[in-house]
DNA sequence: GCCAACGTTGGC
DNA sequence: GCCAACGTTGGC
């Protein structure tokens, strides 16, 4: 693909096989390539923490038990293969963000909503109607260190992310590509001065 | 244990 | 569709 001209204020032209092509064409044909997107998932490390994912076969689980619709329709709609996740813990005193997994499977029945025994059980739901949702994870790092709420809330940056606003409880958030570079940056740092 | 900030339920 | 009551999440 060869730049040709800019002709003020409108598309731009590009030569791709003597054939011109204006750029919101491309634009348009770039948006059907998957983008990886970021995101955070809060799981209570008394129910499953990132030590179970490290112990898990493969490093892999799959993320069930999600039911709150706003998640669920994150996940159905946004979520996609590739998409790198940090994972937060939840609930209990050491809260904060313990590493980076990755969605392995996208969104897919939860298998606990069919489950007659899980606390997750759905009676509604069907394997034709599952309702509810779940994606795979694999981990990909776990941090060195916890990076705690209360830096995460005390850096700049970071104002909008969910974690970081009161009250805000869904457990699957989208995190902007800015907030996740800070993020690993403040691995970097907090890593470095133990 | 308290309570803010939601989301859900169900009567009307 | 409105909204009060209730339930849940999750930080503190």
């Amino acid at each position: 693909m060869r730049f040709v001209s800019v002709c003020g204020p409108g598309p731009i032209l590009l030569s791709r096989n003597r054939q011109f092509v204006v750029l919101s064409d491309e634009m348009e044909r770039n948006q059907a390539v998957p983008k990886r997107q970021f995101w955070l998932f809060k799981s209570e490390p008394r129910e499953f923490s990132i030590t179970d994912l490290e112990n898990a076969p493969g490093h892999t689980t799959t993320w069930s038990g999600i039911r709150n619709y706003q998640a669920r329709n994150l996940l159905r709609d946004q979520v996609q293969l590739g998409d790198q996740v940090f994972f937060y813990h939840s609930s209990t005193a050491d809260k904060g963000i313990v590493g980076v997994c990755e969605i392995t499977r996208t969104a897919h029945a939860d298998p606990t909503a069919l489950d007659p025994n899980s606390p997750y059980f759905e009676p509604r739901a069907t394997t034709a109607e599952p309702i509810w949702l779940a994606v795979d994870v694999t981990l990909v790092h776990r941090f060195p260190v916890l990076i705690p709420l209360s830096i995460l809330k005390s850096t700049d940056g970071l104002e909008r992310m969910g974690v970081c606003r009161p009250g805000n409880r869904l457990s699957i958030q989208p995190v902007s590509a800015d907030e996740w570079k800070i993020v690993l940056t403040l691995v970097k740092k907090l890593a470095s001065r133990r």
